[in-house]
DNA sequence: CTTGTTTTTGAGCGATCGGTCAAGTTATAA
DNA sequence: TTATAACTTGACCGATCGCTCAAAAACAAG
């Protein structure tokens, strides 16, 4: 019973996550998010408080779910650059099939300015996480020779960050679609070069 | 007389752009813009039809105050290379003086959907204004022997670009601001040996 | 079935949105 | 000075915003 309603809970937000992420979130009405979440107003306060309640649900669900989607790569992968490649590769020559091209924790990151406090910290505090994360893995790719040791982990990370970012905007417009595998290429050689 | 009124007008442009840039089109409300531009309703619809079309010129200023930016550096500089390593030292560096970190015509096509089609066309049409300008000044670069051949100009313009974008998006927040330096030598370093 | 509790509903609140327009002001020319 | 054209003003429009809350519905315990 517990699980039936944290079950729902979690589909709610990850509904919610879909519009915000596509929408950003000034430009995503509550209204908008009554009809795909399909619950009334009411509800939605009683259970998330405000929009920036079920926002800030959304961005952290979000957030989960993408490292969820790497460990699920790294998995089937024999060695940490190549699942980190699956996963890039996934990303962006199946954009189409996300809500953006662009990830929401950056895309939230340019539409928060300083004064929207709560907001902004828990998407800085968001993406803290996720460098940690990758710094984890890039970690063990040093120990696994797969990367030489001229760069931290966090170097690595750093690198990996700008060139994923600067890809996903740049491929964000259209009829530029082949060039994304080879842009992607030059990505992982240019890490291992660094 | 001509030249009064273009004057006020362009500036009028430039001020409605800076809040635009700072806040994105969304969450910029007509009663912002009315204050920052000290012009009432009527006379802000009778000089631009709409929200949108205000924002359109905003954009359009902007596009064209980056390339006269630009310019400016490359007119002090003995290369391209060194002038727009100026101007990306100036962006990055001296980024606490504009209204945001990140490019407006980046965060712009990061906030509008496939669906605002008027806006986003606009764009994505500057987005190729400016690559266009890019390639012309990498061209030169070639020309010059400041890079080699290996790659054509656009695709230094698109590595150019996707740098400088994921740079941006990365420094856009706070306490890192030491590592920014290193960082734009590595993106100049790695633009020559590609 | 009754009773008490929890959850859901949707009408509707005050605020703000993008935008209009009649009235007032200013500029120009005869 | 006066008539006319051009521009500016700000009260105000209907729509939509984020959100509230009394009433209804659903559920649980005895």
């Amino acid at each position: 019973m517990v699980n039936k309603v944290k079950f729902e809970r979690d589909d709610v937000i990850r509904q919610a996550s879909q519009l915000f992420w596509e929408k950003g979130f000034h430009a995503t009405s509550t209204r908008d998010l009554q009809e795909v979440i399909n619950m009334r107003p009411g509800s939605i306060y009683a259970a998330f408080g405000s929009k920036e309640g079920l926002y800030s649900e959304s961005l952290k669900d979000y957030t989960a779910q993408i490292q969820a989607q790497i460990e699920g790569f790294l998995n089937h992968s024999d060695a940490i650059l190549s699942g980190l490649r699956a996963f890039v590769n996934n990303v962006i020559l199946t954009r189409q099939d996300y809500p953006s091209a662009i990830c929401m924790l950056i895309k939230a990151n340019s539409e928060f300015t300083e004064k929207e406090d709560t907001l902004r910290e828990l998407n800085l505090k968001l993406l803290r996480v996720f460098e940690q994360y990758l710094c984890v893995l890039f970690n063990q790719a040093i120990k696994n020779g797969e990367l030489n040791n001229n760069r931290t982990a966090l170097e690595y990370a750093q690198f990996f960050q700008i060139q994923f970012t600067g890809l996903r905007g740049y491929l964000n417009r259209p009829g530029i679609d082949e060039l994304a595998q080879p842009m992607i290429d030059q990505m992982f050689t240019l890490l291992k070069n660094i």
